[in-house]
DNA sequence: CGGTAAATTGACCTGGGTCAATAAATGTGG
DNA sequence: CCACATTTATTGACCCAGGTCAATTTACCG
């Protein structure tokens, strides 16, 4: 679903969510309208649904990986552990995202998936998959454009780990969580859950949490940001993206060579 | 080519070197034999050639981007530079990648790709790939294998740039370098010619070139690597894996699932 | 053979890590 | 709704891996 059930939230004003057929058309949708022959294939990717904790695995390093799935509701994050003991966050999820699809490539998982909120997703296996690239070229199309964003993402947060400082970086991913909870809740403004302790801040930016606490307070003395619990409102957005180094991946794209639709 | 010519190497007995009809092909022809429709679209990517002197600007950041390539000869890598001043290198490009796919999506250039030795590319346009991925849905679902090996890869030097020493850094990057090299020359073993100054291994991995002087000096201490000129042999390679955090991105693949050739 | 880029090395400095002690916040069972 | 237990956040004191600066040396190049 497009919002999370979040107390806190007024996106929507009854307690019922509407939820979408797919997610994941949901997303490639905001790149380009869909046809009607391609939503029904995106949707039969997200027939099946399961549910999970917070805190629960879905999908463990090294263990045998045939599923793949969509995440509709909730949060997640995938890591790598090092073996001096250190974690690597690698992502964020949020829904719409596509889970552990490196599964599609190899035979043991190179990653870890847990949940950060209690969530739902809709898992589906590799001929699924290969049905619709057969099937729908321009989807296939669409999934090598969201392969590039994700590229371009993880290279900017790779230029941010090798080349800035921990302001710099804290300030970075307050500004790329704010961006992908707006995409799927457009009620967002400046102020929003962080939903991420600051442990998890420093594991994906390369900080402790000890620095991360530091930056928090700094940015916060120079009033860049305010926060109440887990709540972070950003009060000079121009200012945090400067020191952020931010560049807005899902800006000017060029998607006028896509094929026909089916 | 599979083999780029330089002197020192005796992969090939005459100084002719053969030259493939597509170096593409012949990359995604490592993961699983292409049929003979598969071979001939891809050749049509590679009908065109440029030649680079080394140093050669073939993208600029922000600049537009409608070109994408195929390096065919000699090695490039791709960057970008942040407001501070300093550099970050993404990728070293081998014969048989794909440069500047970013330009698939993006209209302007996000990162500077430029030559590190003289070489070929061969330049293509959009909707060629767009043909590809509608007559060869096998060759599309190829790509995205290609992009989730890659955004593997970034997501290893993730890691290490987050949550890894210097040494270990620096010992992942020859093990990288000698690891892409190797694909192209099959020759190739524990000796390899680097190619990359250290200033350059520096902005790949985050670390100043004094400190990546120091690294090789320690690991050549240790008798883990020895050093003459440009040229590395690597004496230990258990030990350097160990110490690099070191993953081969390329085994335990799982591509059973793939839709048939046309 | 000069001239420029690259590698080396030493001396010294600093951003961010480590350790440890408290304080808040969040859960949990009753 | 309360008392206790467990995370999470905060702060101070101190340390070190890696950066900075600067001086040579070495390799490469026309």
């Amino acid at each position: 679903m497009r919002t999370v059930p979040r107390p806190a939230l007024t996106s929507t004003s009854k307690g019922v969510f509407r939820v979408p057929a797919s997610c994941f058309a949901d997303r490639l949708g905001d790149l380009i309208p869909l046809s009607p022959a391609e939503q029904a294939a995106l949707a039969r990717l997200e027939e099946r649904e399961r549910h999970l904790k917070r805190g629960a695995v879905l999908v463990r390093e090294n263990d045998p990986a045939p599923e793949m799935f969509i995440l509709r509701a909730g949060s997640m994050m995938s890591y790598v552990l090092l073996d001096n003991g250190s974690r690597q966050i690698l992502r964020f999820l949020f829904p719409g995202d596509m889970v552990a699809i490196t599964g599609l490539v190899y035979r043991d998982a190179p990653e870890n998936v847990i949940a950060l909120t209690d969530c739902t997703v809709a898992p589906f296996e590799k001929p699924a998959l290969s049905r619709i690239v057969v099937e729908h070229p321009r989807l296939a199309a669409l999934m090598v454009v969201y392969n590039q964003i994700e590229r371009m993402a993880l290279t900017d947060r790779l230029a941010g780990l090798g080349r800035s400082s921990a302001k710099a970086r804290v300030a970075a991913i307050l500004l790329e969580i704010r961006g992908r909870r707006r995409i799927v809740d457009r009620e967002i403004g400046d102020s929003f859950l962080l939903g991420l302790t600051q442990e998890e801040i420093g594991d994906a930016t390369g900080l402790t949490s000890v620095h991360v606490n530091r930056m928090f307070r700094q940015l916060e003395n120079e009033h860049l940001i305010a926060r109440e619990n887990g709540r972070v409102t950003i009060l000079d957005e121009r200012a945090l993206a400067r020191t952020a180094n931010f560049v807005n991946r899902y800006a000017n794209l060029d998607l006028s060579w896509l094929p026909e639709p089916r």
